[in-house]
DNA sequence: GAATTGACTAGAAGATTCTTCTACATCAGA
DNA sequence: TCTGATGTAGAAGAATCTTCTAGTCAATTC
């Protein structure tokens, strides 16, 4: 009866999102997310198409609205010193305002291997692909071993987060983004600047 | 009728990673874990109590084996160069030794929350517990921000692994060791030398 | 060496959970 | 008012997981 276009959507996305985080995804049944959602399984399925593929819609949601603010902060900045850093600022200060969204992302991202998931993937490769263009856009020289060098910008603060997000700590990220980001900058400077070795 | 010690056990762990791997944990039948095993459901419900459980279990068997390796290099270095280098050396070494433990971990890492994975968190909580007492025992000062630490000394291998691990490039992570060995290193070198700044 | 015990295996029966399917409702636009 | 696109409903059916009882086998006890 009552539905507002979008509604029964939304109700469902909110609501496996709060179950997935209170029980996991698997321990989450259909018809939990029904009676929490107030819609019926022909909603689920019309727009979903089952369980695993809401969670991809829910991840892809998540995901999606992350990279939009973290690029704008890349493509925004004017020095290499402000994109690198730029990045690390926006995910502490993303994980704390959207601490829901973040956790989902952190917990799904590549908990299954499964050609189903191939779109789900392609959402990584592409943001991946964009900074590893920045990087090499900015720098002085030729990059080698654009993985390992996207690893040292990022990896710390994934980490980081992936521990603030799990543990119950009280302390806010913003103790150690100055930590991060000097860190972060650190590592990739030599890129922006020097001359390779060898 | 035939059955040695433990024979049906390992069978089951071994078709489970297998298939894990193959379909994901989601996607993989309770039967298909029987057939490739051998087994029947019965030992399946005795030795595990369920598929989730044997997930668990089989989490469990891979992450020990490689923090027993990790933390024997830890314990062995010298140096606290050797030290910090040693837990980046052998995870690049154990990911191309054992590349399909390596996926599951990596992969199966916090998939899910729920009270039931307890002892499964307790074991990362515990190494990350040792290598923070190992940090703080070769310090030359007070050390804060223990995490943000951590991740800045295995956050960038990690997230490596993870990218080496689910692409299917034919590079070997040999090819960066080095930088990701200095990276780490560089990172970490003020911490047992110089005095702490404010 | 028969009985007992405990660890393990077997597979049918039962319970749970997921998915499909058909019918109905709402609404914008012709 | 008709029409088609989109969304909703819930019963029926299919797939999957788990429990349960009944064994097998090897070692141990008396």
């Amino acid at each position: 009866m009552t539905s507002r276009p979008e509604g029964k959507r939304q109700a469902l996305l909110d609501a496996a999102l709060a179950l997935f985080l209170e029980q996991g995804v698997v321990d989450t049944t259909v018809d939990q997310i029904l009676q929490r959602s107030g819609a019926s399984v022909g909603s689920l399925y019309h727009h979903f198409g089952g369980k695993e593929h809401l969670a991809d819609g829910l991840y892809v949601e998540c995901l999606s609205a992350y990279h939009e603010v973290a690029l704008a902060g890349l493509r925004s900045a004017v020095t290499p010193e402000q994109g690198v850093r730029s990045l690390v600022d926006h995910h502490l200060t993303w994980i704390v305002d959207h601490r829901a969204p973040s956790q989902f992302i952190l917990v799904y991202r590549d908990h299954e291997i499964r050609p189903a998931a191939e779109s789900l993937r392609a959402l990584n490769t592409n943001f991946y692909t964009e900074l590893e263009h920045w990087i090499v856009s900015h720098a002085s020289h030729a990059v080698p071993l654009l993985p390992a060098v996207i690893s040292q910008w990022i990896g710390p603060m994934h980490m980081y987060a992936r521990h603030w997000l799990t543990s119950t700590v009280k302390t806010t990220p913003a103790d150690v983004r100055t930590f991060l980001s000097d860190g972060a900058w650190h590592s990739l400077q030599p890129l922006f600047t020097s001359a390779p070795k060898g």
